[in-house]
DNA sequence: CACATGCGTGCCGCTGAGCGGAACGAACCG
DNA sequence: CGGTTCGTTCCGCTCAGCGGCACGCATGTG
């Protein structure tokens, strides 16, 4: 057969690293340790392979015994975490989001955005604060939090785009789905340079957040303090995240 | 040119798993981003071959773009994240942890043994506490620190004799280099349940820490409280770690 | 300014590491 | 005790990985 042409949407790529790949992202936040069985249900990688491939990956770290099963290995830990360190976003921003704990006893987060989710580099938990369900390291939908928001606000018009056509997913019941909405308040966005979050993401949570910019003004992340609908006033709290997010801002840039 | 300064594992491992391995691990905590040549040349891989590799790994997002360098990918952030969570160890530790912080006004850790090291996985630092080079996701040798100590003194004959054929490296002028010494307090440390630190990692520094056991008596982890060595008595603290360490022993055994 | 050096990258023939269907022993279940 | 599912081994085929070679392009140096 000849190959037409060479679209690699990385969707089917044969290649070892891939496959490697998708063993790392066949196990799930409630998963403990998985079989070379279930592992290959999961990546549709045949059973022999999945089994060698497991064998090696044991070898060299990336994945621990347990039993009969396996689980990620420690070593993926320590590089996990050298992979954030070298933004050195998390270590500038520690301080100001302790800070920010502090004096509101919400919880506080610091967020990427990876495609069309945004991905959760800290989170610092208050004791007044609602149990939210962001997690370090854990995925959200962007449009549905503010850190997403806050994020897309001031990123390039080809991000949004690729938001809106992954679709605007409602994941609580005033989770904004509809593009002109979510258009709109992004400029308000601009404007005010603080985005809100009113239970879009979760049922009596709100939250406010604010973009960490670069030098061309452009998101790089986001920080946001949550809390319970009733008892915290967003606004009240805004010109605080406004202020570290600027903070940070000049911090990280010119680092 | 000399192969001294190459990176430790297995030597004789052709496999594809074992080069994206090498790959992976060639990133150390002081870099930013690096360039296939340099990643060649830490790796001992030909250059060609490394470049391959890095396109497979940038196109399943191990790897990511920083102009014409790479750096570790965000996925292996959260990839990393998940190995942990399955242990269920930080999770369960925070908020004993927190407190511990709290009272102390130090510097509290949370670890494991791999090998003849530790590796960090919580950290949480104090306001009065000296700023100490550890790490979340970082190494320290085992036998230089309390958390060592502590996870060594309930551990099997075999890890012992793993860690003193390693050889006792000093790291700091107190640092224990005699594996009778060693062998000494690591019999203290059974009988009280409580390791030491005297300024065996640091200068100025001291910590007391408590294993965490599993239902057959053997550790699985370590939690600590480190301090300046003028301002924190460590046997007025040994009391909480060791509480601390037998509540989480209990709460992670029967998870 | 010519030269040297080191970088990221593309080309291409060769080969052995990866591949996966088939099969096996050991649980586990109804 | 037949059926299912588990982890694991065997083995011949083949194509993905391999790496020497070379190019274009910045830098730096004599």
């Amino acid at each position: 057969m000849r190959a037409a042409e060479r679209n690699e949407p990385q969707e089917s790529s044969p290649s070892t690293t891939a496959r490697i790949t998708a063993l790392l992202t066949a196990f799930r936040p409630g998963d403990d340790a998985l079989g070379v069985s279930e592992l290959a249900r999961r990546t549709g990688l045949p059973k022999t392979s999945t089994h060698r491939l497991v064998r090696h990956m044991l070898a060299n770290g990336l994945l621990e015994r347990d039993g009969d099963a396996v689980r990620l290995g420690l070593r993926l830990f320590e590089i996990g975490q050298l992979a954030t360190r070298q933004r050195g976003l998390v270590d500038a921003a520690r301080p100001h989001l302790a800070d920010l704990r502090e004096a509101t006893r919400n919880t506080v987060h610091l967020a990427v955005l990876e495609g069309t989710e945004v991905v959760y580099l800290d989170v610092l938990r208050g004791p007044d604060a609602p149990r939210l369900p962001s997690r370090i390291g854990g995925r959200f939908p962007a449009h549905a939090t503010g850190v997403g928001k806050a994020i897309l606000a001031y990123s390039g018009a080809d991000v949004l785009d690729t938001v809106l056509a992954a679709g605007l997913r409602p994941v609580s019941k005033k989770t904004i789905t509809s593009s002109a909405v979510l258009r709109g308040q992004l400029a308000r966005i601009r404007d005010s340079g603080i985005a809100y979050d009113r239970e879009e993401s979760g049922v009596g949570v709100v939250c406010a957040a604010g973009p960490l910019l670069d030098g061309a003004g452009r998101a790089v992340a986001a920080i946001s303090i949550s809390g319970w609908s009733n008892r915290m006033r967003t606004d009240r709290i805004a010109p605080a995240v406004r202020t570290a997010a600027l903070t940070l801002s000049r911090t990280v840039t010119l680092r």
